[in-house]
Order: structure tokens, then sequence, then C-alpha cells
DNA sequence: TCTGGGGTCCTAGGACCC
DNA sequence: TCTGGGGTCCTAGGACCC
């Protein structure tokens, strides 16, 4: 119905402003391909990448009904003769450098949405290098030559449907929406391809006996706002009748920083805790500080036993990308929780920092913390660097007052909160 | 089935200021 | 005794995405 071939998309194209020149380039089963490419052996069979909970199924284990996230023991019961192999970050992080390079061969209107996926817009590059159709082909060859992995590309007038041609054109393909056919094309699709479809409005919409786009599109905005609230109702109106403003954005910059951890179910000490929160600290410090920004909002994350979450925030009187600063916060926070963390149990810990900002290098000379180097001590089993002692050395505690934190006393010679 | 580790955006109430 | 309006920031939570 759709073209899904380069041969097929050679037709007339639309005036300029109605031209689907918007490109969703989507990597396939992106960490399995990296593991397949790299090892011979994983070609063709079944592939999961990671254990606890998978990471990312070929599309040999998907056929077997694996799903990304779901758990290790479903995914070997579903698919026994998978082969489960570690995720190797790096390798990912490297595949993902490597295939951006290729995006802004093909264009500078890059805006990468995560580390397997990126907007392209090559409205503006037909004399250059060709209709957006043969640029999309042109791409996809591109990253199958020079790196080696298969990818995945929508092109269509908008973001939102760009994203979800490349969805359904997946595996390995490319699907284009001509603009005088989306409606045909998003309407028999069910609600979930919408972005902000997830389970608790998929579930509000089923309820109210919505089930595709089409359905959705033929409520009103005023009567969808009582199923799914003004927010919503006004944005999924928009997608459901196509359209979606948004440009494709280069250099978009993080909100956002963080790091967390699953402790299981076995009951932890409060030192425990605070010493995984405080390795969580120093791991997300030493990241911002590379990435040259400072926070000025420092948001603990709990999840408890039930799965329930909670959060935490506090934010400093001045920006910062000072780890006993950090951990400071991140201390105070945990004690403000510490009754909830009892009543609960904790099952997940984590530290986001945010409200991020660039900063000049004068914040940066910190006069006792080594930006590089081996964490040098090992508190119940969890390492840390070395500011976490000297810290410790000088205060004889990690904690200092709210106060203190908010800017309203200066320095270091602030009242120490007790250690227990 | 029993759950990892990273993120984004939106909403809403209260504090505070002019 | 009765009592405005608007704006920003902070905090917390919820939903969602990959």
């Amino acid at each position: 119905m759709f073209v899904s071939d380069v041969g097929a998309a050679s037709g007339p194209e639309n005036p300029q402003g109605f031209e689907a020149s918007i490109l969703h380039a989507d990597l396939d089963a992106f960490y399995a391909s990296v593991e397949q490419r790299d090892d011979p052996r994983l070609r063709g069979r079944p592939v999961i990448v990671g254990g606890g909970v998978v990471l990312a199924a070929s599309y040999e284990a998907k056929a077997c009904g694996v799903r990304t996230a779901s758990s290790g023991a479903l995914a070997r019961r579903l698919c026994p003769d998978a082969i489960v192999v570690p995720p190797r970050m790096s390798a990912y992080a490297e595949a993902s450098r490597a295939v951006f390079e290729v995006f802004r061969q093909t264009t500078p209107l890059v805006e990468g949405i995560s580390i397997d996926e990126a907007f392209l817009d090559v409205g503006g590059l037909r004399k250059i290098s060709g209709s957006p159709t043969r640029i999309a082909a042109q791409l996809r060859r591109d990253v199958r030559e020079q790196v080696g992995l298969p990818i995945t590309v929508g092109v269509a007038r908008t973001k939102f449907l760009a994203k979800v041609a490349s969805a359904v054109g997946k595996p390995d393909g490319l699907l284009v929406v001509p603009p005088d056919r989306e409606i045909d094309f998003l309407h028999p699709l069910p609600v979930e391809r919408l972005w902000g479809v997830g389970k608790v409005t998929s579930r509000k919409l089923h309820d109210y006996g919505i089930g595709t786009v089409a359905q959705l599109a033929a409520l009103s905005e005023r009567e969808l706002s009582t199923v799914v609230g003004p927010g919503s109702a006004r944005h999924l109106h928009a997608l459901a009748w196509a359209r979606d403003p948004r440009r494709v954005q280069t250099g978009r910059r993080r909100r956002s920083i963080g790091a967390q951890h699953a402790l299981g179910r076995r009951q932890r000490s409060f030192a425990e805790v605070e010493s995984m929160a405080a390795a969580l600290v120093d791991r997300v410090v030493r990241r911002l500080r590379a990435a040259g920004w400072v926070c000025r909002t420092v948001v603990l994350r709990m999840r408890f036993a039930d799965f329930e979450r909670a959060t935490r925030s506090i934010t400093l009187g001045e920006a910062s990308a000072r780890t006993e600063v950090v951990l400071a916060a991140v201390r105070s926070l945990l004690v403000q929780s510490q009754p909830l963390i009892a009543e609960r149990g904790l099952t997940l810990v984590g530290v986001a920092l945010t409200n991020l900002d660039r900063e000049g290098a004068e914040q940066l000379a910190l006069p006792f913390e080594p930006d590089t180097g081996p964490p040098v001590a090992e508190v119940d089993g969890v390492r840390l660097d070395t500011a976490l002692d000297a810290v410790r050395a000088k205060f004889g505690s990690v904690a200092v007052t709210r106060a203190a934190l908010l800017g309203r006393d200066r320095g270091v010679s602030v009242p120490i909160l007790p250690d227990e």
C-alpha cells in the first residue's frame, strides 16, 4: 500500500512545504545487532542482551515472543535456545557514534533522540542529493556498509508520522508516507501507536471504547478531554489528525543526568543504602563534570517493595558540580526519607541532577577532589572516591544543614547534622 | 513474569514577590 | 471585617519513552 522500496518512490512529490522530508532513522534491535555483527556465531540465532531484564532481543528472539524489558526468566522460558550475552555498553556507544557520523554526512539537521534513533531533515537537499526517499535509501546503504548494522527509516511530512512509519517499516525497511495518504496510513492503527499513549492512557481509552486512531480522531477534543484530561486530549487529537508542527532541532541540550541501582528484595541497612547512594553520586558528578555542566537541583529517586516510586528533591542556592555538595544534598534527602524507607522497604535508589547549566572553569577547580584516578575506599562493599573520604575526614560526616545547601550559610563552617 | 538503567515532559499546589 | 492579580520558583508525582 505504501512505498516500501526505492523503485516505487520516484513518483511526483508534493510542493514545497507539504513535502515528506523528515526522516526517522531507527536501528533495528540495536544492542543485539551489534553483538551479531561482532560475533559471527550469533548471526541468524536468537540473541538476548542482558541477564535479569532483557535490554535487547534479536529478531530471531522476538519471533519467540521475547520483548525488550521483559524479565530474563520469562525470556529464557519463551526462547530456550536463545544465546544470552552481557551488555557491552562501550561497544554500543561506539557503534552509535559511527552511525551518527553517517547521519551528519547526510545532513547537518540531525536531532538525536536516543542512542539508536534520530530525526533528519533533508528538505533542502533535493538539488544536491535527490528526493528524501532517495536520500533515505542511500542512508540505509551507508549505515549497512560503513557500520555494518541494519536500520529502518521512515519518511514523512512530520516527525510523528516519520516515527510511526519507521516502527511500521521494521525490520530493515524503508517506509514513506506520502502527504496525501497520511490519514489512510494513520487511522487504522491502534491508539498505542500515538506518542503519549502508554499503559494508563491506553486503558482509559479502551474503557471508553476507543481502540484505533480513527475512533480517537472521530471524538471532539472536548469529549476526549473528559477521558484523558485537557493536556493529553489536545496533544492526541492533533496527532490523530496528523498535525505535528515540531521541527527537527539540532543541539538539543539535555535536561538531567542520573544514575540508579536496583537493590533486590533483601533488607538493607540505612548505612548500606547511604553508601550505595554515595557511589551513585560519585559516578554521576564525574559525568557532570566531564560534560562541563553544573546542576542546581538534586533528586533522590526511590522505589519500594511494592514497586511504587517516590522522589525527593532539593534545589541548591548555587549551581554546583562538587561531589561533596551533591553528596550532602543526597544525604539530607535520605535522612528526610528514612521513615518512608523503613516503612516500605527500598528496592531501588537513584540520584538525578537537573536544572543543568554550563559553568565556568573557576567553579570546577576544587580543593579536595581529583577528577580522575581510581576510587580508593571501600565501605560496605561499595567503592568510593577520595572526595567522600576527604569530606568525612574534614567534617566527620557528609551531612550539612539544609540552610547551608540552600546557600543561606556560606563556606564550609556550617553546622553538621548528627551522623545517626 | 516480576521486573534495569537511562531519560523526557506535563501538571499542580504552595511559597513568595511585586 | 474583608481582602486582588499575576508571575516565578520549588517540590512532588505521574506518565511515558528507549
